[in-house]
DNA sequence: ATGGTAGACCTTCTA
Protein backbone atom coordinates (compact mmCIF):
# COMPACT_ATOMS: atom_id res chain seq x y z
CA UNK A 1 0.00 0.00 0.00
CA UNK A 2 1.56 3.32 -0.71
CA UNK A 3 0.20 6.41 1.20
CA UNK A 4 0.95 9.28 0.03
CA UNK A 5 1.38 13.08 2.12
CA UNK A 6 0.99 16.41 0.12
CA UNK A 7 0.81 19.58 0.69
CA UNK A 8 -0.59 21.01 -2.88
CA UNK A 9 -0.93 24.75 -1.94
CA UNK A 10 -4.58 24.96 -3.36
CA UNK A 11 -5.74 22.07 -4.62
CA UNK A 12 -7.80 23.97 -7.23
CA UNK A 13 -4.86 25.85 -8.74
CA UNK A 14 -2.36 23.05 -9.12
CA UNK A 15 -5.14 20.73 -9.92
CA UNK A 16 -3.73 19.66 -13.35
CA UNK A 17 -0.33 19.37 -11.52
CA UNK A 18 -1.95 16.86 -8.95
CA UNK A 19 -3.83 15.08 -11.38
CA UNK A 20 -0.55 14.26 -13.34
CA UNK A 21 1.24 13.59 -10.21
CA UNK A 22 -1.71 10.75 -9.12
CA UNK A 23 -1.27 9.30 -12.60
CA UNK A 24 2.16 8.89 -12.46
CA UNK A 25 2.87 8.12 -8.67
CA UNK A 26 -0.76 5.62 -8.67
CA UNK A 27 -0.98 5.76 -4.46
CA UNK A 28 -3.16 4.06 -2.82
CA UNK A 29 -4.01 6.16 -0.45
CA UNK A 30 -2.87 10.34 -0.25
CA UNK A 31 -3.18 12.47 2.50
CA UNK A 32 -3.67 15.99 0.77
CA UNK A 33 -2.82 19.58 3.11
CA UNK A 34 -3.42 23.19 2.41
CA UNK A 35 -6.29 22.67 -0.15
CA UNK A 36 -7.38 26.37 0.73
CA UNK A 37 -11.58 25.55 -0.52
CA UNK A 38 -14.45 24.27 1.34
CA UNK A 39 -15.83 20.89 0.92
CA UNK A 40 -18.29 21.78 -1.88
CA UNK A 41 -16.11 23.04 -4.06
CA UNK A 42 -13.21 20.16 -3.53
CA UNK A 43 -12.76 18.76 -7.15
CA UNK A 44 -13.90 15.56 -6.20
CA UNK A 45 -14.68 14.53 -9.80
CA UNK A 46 -11.29 14.47 -11.08
CA UNK A 47 -10.27 12.11 -8.77
CA UNK A 48 -13.05 9.81 -8.23
CA UNK A 49 -12.70 9.63 -12.29
CA UNK A 50 -9.18 8.08 -10.82
CA UNK A 51 -11.00 5.61 -8.46
CA UNK A 52 -10.81 7.13 -4.96
CA UNK A 53 -12.85 7.46 -2.37
CA UNK A 54 -12.52 11.05 -0.59
CA UNK A 55 -12.97 12.65 2.75
CA UNK A 56 -12.74 16.29 2.93
CA UNK A 57 -12.03 18.22 5.83
CA UNK A 58 -12.51 22.10 4.08
CA UNK A 59 -12.30 25.72 5.14
CA UNK A 60 -12.31 28.75 3.38
CA UNK A 61 -9.31 30.39 1.64
CA UNK A 62 -6.56 28.63 4.54
CA UNK A 63 -5.83 25.45 5.53
CA UNK A 64 -8.17 22.51 4.72
CA UNK A 65 -7.16 19.06 4.33
CA UNK A 66 -8.14 15.79 2.33
CA UNK A 67 -7.94 12.03 2.24
CA UNK A 68 -8.52 9.99 -1.11
CA UNK A 69 -8.11 6.20 -0.79
CA UNK A 70 -8.78 3.61 -3.68
CA UNK A 71 -10.04 1.82 -0.92
CA UNK A 72 -13.40 2.50 1.12
CA UNK A 73 -12.83 5.26 3.93
CA UNK A 74 -14.06 3.87 7.38
CA UNK A 75 -14.64 5.62 10.61
CA UNK A 76 -13.85 9.27 9.50
CA UNK A 77 -12.79 11.70 12.31
CA UNK A 78 -13.19 15.76 11.34
CA UNK A 79 -11.19 17.97 13.21
CA UNK A 80 -8.33 17.73 16.44
CA UNK A 81 -10.03 16.73 19.28
CA UNK A 82 -9.24 19.04 22.44
CA UNK A 83 -10.61 22.10 21.77
CA UNK A 84 -14.30 22.95 20.84
CA UNK A 85 -13.02 26.49 19.10
CA UNK A 86 -10.15 26.31 16.96
CA UNK A 87 -12.09 26.51 13.34
CA UNK A 88 -8.97 25.94 11.63
CA UNK A 89 -9.16 22.76 9.58
CA UNK A 90 -5.89 20.96 9.71
CA UNK A 91 -6.96 17.31 11.21
CA UNK A 92 -8.53 14.48 8.53
CA UNK A 93 -8.66 10.95 10.16
CA UNK A 94 -10.08 7.87 8.44
CA UNK A 95 -9.86 3.92 8.56
CA UNK A 96 -8.56 2.46 4.83
CA UNK A 97 -10.48 -0.68 4.74
CA UNK A 98 -8.71 -4.27 3.40
CA UNK A 99 -7.66 -7.45 4.77
CA UNK A 100 -4.79 -5.55 7.17
CA UNK A 101 -6.84 -1.85 8.05
CA UNK A 102 -4.46 0.89 8.22
CA UNK A 103 -5.46 4.43 10.33
CA UNK A 104 -4.11 7.34 8.36
CA UNK A 105 -4.20 10.98 9.33
CA UNK A 106 -3.62 13.98 7.11
CA UNK A 107 -1.83 16.72 9.15
CA UNK A 108 -1.58 20.54 8.31
CA UNK A 109 0.32 21.46 11.92
CA UNK A 110 0.28 25.54 11.88
CA UNK A 111 3.57 26.99 11.01
CA UNK A 112 3.22 29.45 13.93
CA UNK A 113 5.07 32.42 12.51
CA UNK A 114 6.01 35.27 13.86
CA UNK A 115 6.92 34.09 17.08
CA UNK A 116 6.65 36.35 19.35
CA UNK A 117 2.76 36.58 18.86
CA UNK A 118 -0.47 34.38 19.18
CA UNK A 119 0.29 32.36 16.04
CA UNK A 120 3.23 30.42 17.78
CA UNK A 121 1.37 29.92 21.36
CA UNK A 122 -1.53 28.09 18.42
CA UNK A 123 1.17 25.91 17.07
CA UNK A 124 2.46 24.92 20.41
CA UNK A 125 -1.04 24.27 21.99
CA UNK A 126 -2.36 22.18 18.47
CA UNK A 127 0.77 19.94 19.15
CA UNK A 128 -0.22 19.15 22.89
CA UNK A 129 -3.27 18.35 21.51
CA UNK A 130 -2.11 16.19 18.51
CA UNK A 131 0.20 14.61 20.83
CA UNK A 132 -2.25 13.63 23.33
CA UNK A 133 -4.67 12.27 20.47
CA UNK A 134 -1.75 10.54 19.51
CA UNK A 135 -1.48 8.81 22.88
CA UNK A 136 -5.32 7.77 22.74
CA UNK A 137 -4.77 6.36 18.94
CA UNK A 138 -1.50 4.46 19.69
CA UNK A 139 -3.73 2.72 22.34
CA UNK A 140 -5.38 1.05 19.95
CA UNK A 141 -2.21 -1.16 18.90
CA UNK A 142 -2.97 -1.05 14.89
CA UNK A 143 -1.62 0.15 11.86
CA UNK A 144 -1.43 3.68 12.43
CA UNK A 145 0.23 6.50 9.99
CA UNK A 146 -0.11 10.38 10.59
CA UNK A 147 1.15 12.34 7.69
CA UNK A 148 1.07 15.62 6.85
CA UNK A 149 3.22 18.79 7.10
CA UNK A 150 3.89 19.25 10.34
CA UNK A 151 6.15 22.88 9.96
CA UNK A 152 8.68 21.17 11.91
CA UNK A 153 12.64 21.17 11.03
CA UNK A 154 13.01 18.29 13.27
CA UNK A 155 17.14 18.53 13.41
CA UNK A 156 19.78 20.75 11.34
CA UNK A 157 20.48 18.19 8.96
CA UNK A 158 16.71 18.59 7.83
CA UNK A 159 17.93 22.37 6.48
CA UNK A 160 20.31 22.93 3.91
CA UNK A 161 20.98 26.49 5.70
CA UNK A 162 20.35 25.52 9.16
CA UNK A 163 21.23 29.34 10.56
CA UNK A 164 18.12 31.07 8.32
CA UNK A 165 15.88 28.99 10.53
CA UNK A 166 16.94 30.23 13.88
CA UNK A 167 14.25 32.54 14.42
CA UNK A 168 11.77 30.55 12.86
CA UNK A 169 8.84 29.09 14.48
CA UNK A 170 9.55 25.59 12.23
CA UNK A 171 13.24 25.21 14.12
CA UNK A 172 11.94 26.72 17.83
CA UNK A 173 13.61 24.34 20.81
CA UNK A 174 9.44 24.32 21.62
CA UNK A 175 8.84 22.90 18.06
CA UNK A 176 11.48 20.95 17.89
CA UNK A 177 10.70 18.73 21.70
CA UNK A 178 6.96 18.60 21.10
CA UNK A 179 7.71 16.77 17.66
CA UNK A 180 10.23 14.54 19.47
CA UNK A 181 7.27 13.67 22.07
CA UNK A 182 5.47 12.22 19.95
CA UNK A 183 8.69 9.73 18.65
CA UNK A 184 8.94 9.28 22.15
CA UNK A 185 6.03 7.63 22.87
CA UNK A 186 6.95 5.00 20.03
CA UNK A 187 5.84 6.71 16.56
CA UNK A 188 8.42 6.52 13.73
CA UNK A 189 10.21 8.84 11.54
CA UNK A 190 9.08 6.60 8.39
CA UNK A 191 11.77 8.62 6.27
CA UNK A 192 14.62 8.29 9.08
CA UNK A 193 14.17 4.02 9.26
CA UNK A 194 13.70 3.50 5.58
CA UNK A 195 16.24 5.62 4.23
CA UNK A 196 17.52 8.23 6.54
CA UNK A 197 20.41 10.12 3.99
CA UNK A 198 20.58 14.05 4.59
CA UNK A 199 19.19 16.93 2.26
CA UNK A 200 16.26 15.00 1.93
CA UNK A 201 14.03 18.39 1.91
CA UNK A 202 10.15 18.24 1.53
CA UNK A 203 9.85 22.23 0.78
CA UNK A 204 11.34 24.93 -1.06
CA UNK A 205 9.83 28.97 -0.55
CA UNK A 206 8.69 30.72 -3.65
CA UNK A 207 11.00 33.43 -2.66
CA UNK A 208 14.41 34.18 -3.73
CA UNK A 209 15.58 31.10 -5.64
CA UNK A 210 14.94 29.15 -3.16
CA UNK A 211 14.54 25.99 -5.18
CA UNK A 212 17.45 26.83 -7.44
CA UNK A 213 19.47 27.36 -4.47
CA UNK A 214 18.67 24.15 -2.42
CA UNK A 215 17.90 26.20 -0.07
CA UNK A 216 15.31 23.59 1.64
CA UNK A 217 13.93 22.13 4.97
CA UNK A 218 12.27 18.73 5.26
CA UNK A 219 9.00 20.00 6.81
CA UNK A 220 6.16 16.91 5.29
CA UNK A 221 7.12 13.65 7.99
CA UNK A 222 4.91 10.52 7.80
CA UNK A 223 4.72 9.00 11.40
CA UNK A 224 4.31 5.09 12.26
CA UNK A 225 3.12 3.18 14.88
CA UNK A 226 5.32 0.32 15.91
CA UNK A 227 2.74 -2.03 14.31
CA UNK A 228 3.15 0.17 10.71
CA UNK A 229 6.68 0.26 11.12
CA UNK A 230 6.87 -3.18 11.28
CA UNK A 231 4.91 -3.16 7.57
CA UNK A 232 7.49 -0.59 6.36
CA UNK A 233 9.01 -1.88 3.05
CA UNK A 234 10.19 2.17 1.76
CA UNK A 235 10.05 5.74 1.52
CA UNK A 236 10.67 8.09 -1.22
CA UNK A 237 10.93 11.77 -1.65
CA UNK A 238 9.24 13.16 -5.30
CA UNK A 239 12.24 15.82 -5.46
CA UNK A 240 11.27 16.21 -9.15
CA UNK A 241 8.03 17.55 -8.62
CA UNK A 242 9.16 20.86 -7.35
CA UNK A 243 10.89 21.35 -10.88
CA UNK A 244 7.51 21.12 -12.25
CA UNK A 245 5.34 23.86 -14.12
CA UNK A 246 3.51 25.72 -11.15
CA UNK A 247 4.67 23.45 -8.29
CA UNK A 248 3.35 23.73 -4.76
CA UNK A 249 6.51 25.00 -2.52
CA UNK A 250 5.91 21.03 -1.62
CA UNK A 251 6.78 18.01 -3.01
CA UNK A 252 4.57 14.53 -2.35
CA UNK A 253 6.54 12.05 0.31
CA UNK A 254 5.03 8.33 -0.19
CA UNK A 255 5.35 5.29 2.17
CA UNK A 256 5.16 1.95 1.16
CA UNK A 257 3.65 -0.31 3.48
CA UNK A 258 3.08 -4.05 3.78
CA UNK A 259 -0.56 -3.96 3.78
C1' DA B 1 19.58 45.46 3.40
C1' DT B 2 14.28 42.89 5.47
C1' DG B 3 13.83 41.67 -0.01
C1' DG B 4 11.76 37.87 -2.82
C1' DT B 5 6.66 34.63 -4.74
C1' DA B 6 2.21 32.37 -4.65
C1' DG B 7 -2.80 31.85 -3.62
C1' DA B 8 -7.29 33.44 -2.02
C1' DC B 9 -9.99 37.38 -1.94
C1' DC B 10 -11.76 42.74 -1.01
C1' DT B 11 -7.13 44.87 0.24
C1' DT B 12 -4.63 42.29 3.20
C1' DC B 13 -3.63 37.69 5.21
C1' DT B 14 -1.10 33.46 5.28
C1' DA B 15 2.73 30.97 4.18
Amino acid sequence: MRIATWNVNSVNARLETVVRWFEAAQPDVACLQEIKCVDEKFPAEAFERLGYNIAVHGQKAYNGVALLSKAPLEDVRRGLPGDDTDEQARYLEAVISGPRPVRVASIYLPNGNPIATEKFAYKLGWMARLNAHARALMAFEEPLVLAGDYNVIPEPRDAEFPKNWVDDALFQPESREAFRALKWMGLTDAYLEADGAPGAYTFWDYQAGAWQRNNGIRIDHALLSPQAADLLQGVSIHRDVRSWDKPSDHVPLVVELDA
